[in-house]
DNA sequence: AAATAATGTGTCAAAAAGACACAAAAATTA
DNA sequence: TAATTTTTGTGTCTTTTTGACACATTATTT
């Protein structure tokens, strides 16, 4: 047997919603398509893939091509296939989901695929059900980010407990208590005091930490109960 | 524009990991295959996408056919796409969960399809990378039936508290504290007694209960730090 | 009638969470 | 230059939740 005999053969895209934090701001790298279907219209990285190639092989190609970046934190997050929702030709399409320290990026092939970040707030409609997809993405943020430490993968190398209080707020759209939240974050021991302070604030110099990377990456899988209830 | 250029098109498949509990174990539905590729070997129970079929019809068509319930809890997991993974012809194939009662199925229709329960301890290894597919889905059991109420979909519709803590004691395959269990049942109120009483039971006869639907769909979505952590 | 097995409920101490106050650092302004 | 403002770091107190454990009840078996 070199083929089943089932007649249906459909095209396999992926699309990646890619997110990244500005020390304000949550926002999503989009692109402003300058080529047919929906040419002018904002929508999400994607690309068909190919024979030869595995599903998380071609996104992490996409967001190499993207971003000039590897180790990327990215997580296949579902599949949307419904029959009409590629309004050209039925497309089953594989989300992937991936954070980037948005300081790290390569602007040069951001600016080449026409792509630019776009806080959430602003987000425009995006092409076919792309919406939908950066929904589905920001839930799935929201509900890995209380449970897993992942919003480090958004920071900076060396970051302060207000930043990364900024960065919760900012992924829940709500505010915290600066005091619980600093001594929740250091009793997770995740932390590591690098000694030096935050020069670019304006007022009080916050201390920097960086992460544990050993401690991370032992923890992540257990669940840290990080954010109160999300009454979703 | 009617097609895109992209050459590649590929088969899609939906496979289905189907529990059920049966009082004391946690079992999978699946399938003896009388038909090639792989005859007689085990795998789970799927089946390929038609032209004009979503994903999620064609996971419900295969369950139906397969218990004779509609209805049912599932929930799509991932997809796996590696170039290799079926022998046979290139297949993407989207993961669907599946909870049931077990006792609610179609005996005849699980015949026809020689598929039998099995307890997951028992499990024989499955064809391709259906061994994969299954940890996948029971990692996503205990993943999700640690944050939300979603156990009561494996039981009758009538049911006691140890029951209940059997279920879970299965999924996490470890033994819990049934007064401290009890305790953070009831604190959820998602139980209604109904007065009666199991008379199944050998010893002491335990109260049963029925969910409380208005408020299970209600808190369905909050997460309630139901077990300890799992520390993976 | 005593023993056994399973069920229902209660107590107590430790840990975690939520609410809140005060002091220190660095820029701004009066 | 001194007071003011903003941001940061840390501490306390109360309430809630958790984990460990004991005892009484029901129904069957010995």
């Amino acid at each position: 047997m070199t083929q089943y005999e089932h007649p249906t053969r459909l095209l396999v895209a992926t699309d990646c919603i890619i997110f990244g934090f500005d020390g304000e701001e949550l926002k999503l790298l989009l692109v402003k398509r300058n080529f047919e279907p929906q040419k002018g219209k904002w929508s999400l990285m994607g690309g068909f893939v190919n024979d030869d190639e595995d599903l998380t092989h071609g996104a992490e190609r996409i967001l190499y091509d993207l971003t000039g970046l590897t180790n990327i934190y990215v997580e296949q997050i579902g599949t949307f296939g419904e029959v009409n929702r590629d309004p050209v030709e039925r497309t089953i399409s594989v989300m992937f989901f991936a954070l980037i320290n948005i300081h790290d990026h390569d602007e040069t092939a951001v600016k080449t695929h026409n792509a630019h970040w776009i806080s959430l707030k602003h987000k425009p409609n995006l092409i076919f059900d792309h919406d939908k997809m950066v929904e589905k993405a920001l839930e799935h943020l929201r509900y890995k980010a209380a449970l897993h430490p992942l919003g480090f993968e958004l920071l900076p190398e060396k970051f302060s407990i207000p930043q990364l209080q900024k960065l919760y707020e900012a992924i829940y759209d709500m505010k915290l208590d600066r005091r619980n939240f600093s001594r929740k974050i250091l009793s997770t021991q995740l932390l590591i005091d690098t000694g030096e302070k935050n020069e670019q604030s304006v007022t009080k110099k916050a201390m920097l930490y960086r992460l544990d990377e050993v401690r991370y990456a032992d923890k992540f899988h257990s669940f840290w109960h990080f954010m109160p209830d999300p009454v979703m």
